[in-house]
RNA sequence: GGGCCGGUAGCUCAGUCGGUAGAGCAUUUGACUUUUAAUCAAAGGGUCCUGGGUUCGAGCCCCAGCCGGCUCACCA
């Protein structure tokens, strides 16, 4: 690697090297063999007994020397320890090697736990042994790594030196432990379909291309799982559900990455209520368990997931904020009002895209608490079944909290000939880009059934605070470095 | 893509009117047996994002570019 050359001339990366020389002479061995630990520092600190003989380990992130004695806190991810160094209790070599060691060096340590004066617990060390040698300073360590982009190229880096980013990311682990728990004890299957599909269906967005020499064809990365999902439910799994990766060749942005992680649900012989019902009781359940509240503080607002949440069809929620009387308006007036409120709008659009602008613009970013969006218009969503009362609206909903939309769930359309039909006026005559096997597979029938997608990454930016999708996605994607 | 803000020591950041580059942490040396953002004394450490320009003189002003953040637009 051209790093050790890039680096050699830094002074900190030398005196570490001069360090690790001396600790060798004195019988310390820079990187050390495998460590077998009583327990991790959280453990150690939540069963803390005065006079218990420990073994413990981690990286050094605060060391204070004194004349015949030291302090140092060391880190293992999972809490942080203070150890005390006396020279007469492990001799003058060992004390001589024992500072040495440089910030970010990994060591375990063997002694009694007690606490000092100001009542730390505190490991007493009788024997300590050098586990791995950092080369590298680490950054300072009380405003920790601030630098945005360093945080994110470096994400090792920021786990070390920025607790609460560890934090965020304990709890996606939580989280998607919990989902798949919830979703198992429901009697749901979790199911793996294919990454690269040589139609990219299930959804409208670019995908990613790549090329499989094998069969030598070009295949896409899947921009949703929803058509194999359904096959499945055709082939009798009932109950399944997939989270995992989706890939979409777009933007990038706060809310976009163009790998995110999506969990599709589907249950059959179900319907939109089915999913309503369902997402309720998991995000009770995961704000209950994992985070000990159903309130949320996000983006200046307080977000209560008490159920029941409300649900409003689209066109009642249009006239509660647009007026009783909108949709006997013109076209014109329509156009009017989107100018008094600076919603842009293009050349064209009828009264119902009209409408629609507006409610994207001005409506959706004020709902902040958990709203059930109900009965839109059939236009807007195309997998869906039809409203048995009006055939003009789709029997879904659309979730949407602190005004984003966080989860869509439909009655999911099973009609092959209709569906045959969506999908020619989406493909606009290219025949390639109809999944001819999905349509099959429908045409062999396909329960009623109730589907949900929940975007995971943008849940976990509500449960967790953060403000932007980078902020939960351990290695988000960045712009190579110039 | 447009607008705004930013890039200075390993890290976090100051830098006045254009006049020899600053602090804290970190590092090195010394003191120190209950410290905990340890303390005290001293020292070393800079491609001021890059390239041009103006000027006797540029971290600072001008132009172009690179990188990042926010935001608007686009995209869905």
């Amino acid at each position: 690697m051209d790093m050790s050359e890039e680096l050699s001339g830094n002074e900190y990366r030398q005196q570490r090297i001069e360090n690790m020389q001396k600790l060798e002479e004195a019988g310390f061995p820079a990187f050390g063999k495998a460590f077998e630990r009583t327990s991790n520092l959280a453990e150690l600190n939540e069963t803390f007994e005065v006079g218990r003989q420990v073994k413990i380990c981690g990286r050094i992130v605060a060391m204070r020397k004194m004349g015949k004695m030291a302090f140092a806190h060391i880190s293992d991810g999972s809490d942080k320890f203070q150890l005390m160094v006396k020279k007469d209790l492990i001799g003058e070599e060992n004390f001589a090697a024992f500072r040495l060691l440089d910030i970010g060096d990994i060591v375990g340590v063997e002694g009694e736990i007690f606490r000092t004066r100001t009542e730390e617990n505190t490991v007493r060390v009788m024997e300590w042994t050098l586990l791995s040698k950092a080369l590298l300073p680490l950054p300072e360590k009380f405003h920790g790594l601030q630098d945005v982009e360093m945080r994110y190229r470096q994400r090792a880096l920021d786990l070390i030196s920025n607790p609460e980013s560890m934090e965020v990311f304990k709890k996606r682990t939580q989280v998607m432990r919990e989902i798949r728990r919830f979703l198992d004890d429901r009697g749901f299957s979790e199911v793996e379909t294919p990454m690269l599909q040589q139609i990219a269906g299930g959804a409208a967005a670019k995908p990613f291309k790549a090329h499989y020499n094998a069969l030598n064809v070009d295949v896409f990365m899947r921009i949703a799982p929803e058509l194999y999902l359904k096959r499945l439910i055709v082939g009798g799994m009932d109950r399944v559900y997939e989270m995992n990766r989706n890939f979409r060749n777009e933007g990038l942005d706060r809310t976009h990455n163009p790998e995110f992680t999506c969990l599709e649900i589907y249950q059959a012989f179900g319907d939109m209520r089915t999913m309503q019902e369902l997402i309720q009781s998991m995000f009770v359940h995961l704000a209950e368990t994992i985070f000990e509240t159903v309130e949320f503080d996000w983006m200046d607002n307080t977000i209560n997931l008490q159920t029941p949440w409300r649900e409003v069809p689209y066109r009642d929620l249009i006239r509660e904020r647009l007026g009783d009387d909108w949709f006997s308006k013109t076209l014109d007036e329509a156009k009017a009002k989107a100018e008094e409120l600076e919603v842009h709008i293009e050349e064209g659009m009828d009264f119902r895209e009209v409408t629609h602008e507006i409610y994207d613009k001005t409506i959706e970013g004020t709902l902040i608490q958990p709203t059930f969006i109900t009965r839109l218009p059939a236009e807007l969503v195309p997998l869906a079944n039809r409203c048995a009362d009006d055939p003009e609206l789709v029997d879904v909903f659309e979730l949407i909290i602190g005004g984003k939309e966080i989860a869509p769930a439909y009655s999911e359309l099973n009609d092959p000939i209709e569906q045959r039909k969506r999908f020619e006026e989406q493909a606009a005559g290219d025949g390639s880009k109809i999944d001819e096997d999905f349509l099959s597979a429908l045409e062999y029938g396909m329960p009623p059934t109730g589907g949900m997608g929940i975007g995971i990454d943008r849940l976990l930016m509500l449960l967790t605070g953060s403000d932007a999708i980078r902020d939960v996605i351990l290695f988000p994607q960045l712009k190579p470095r110039g």
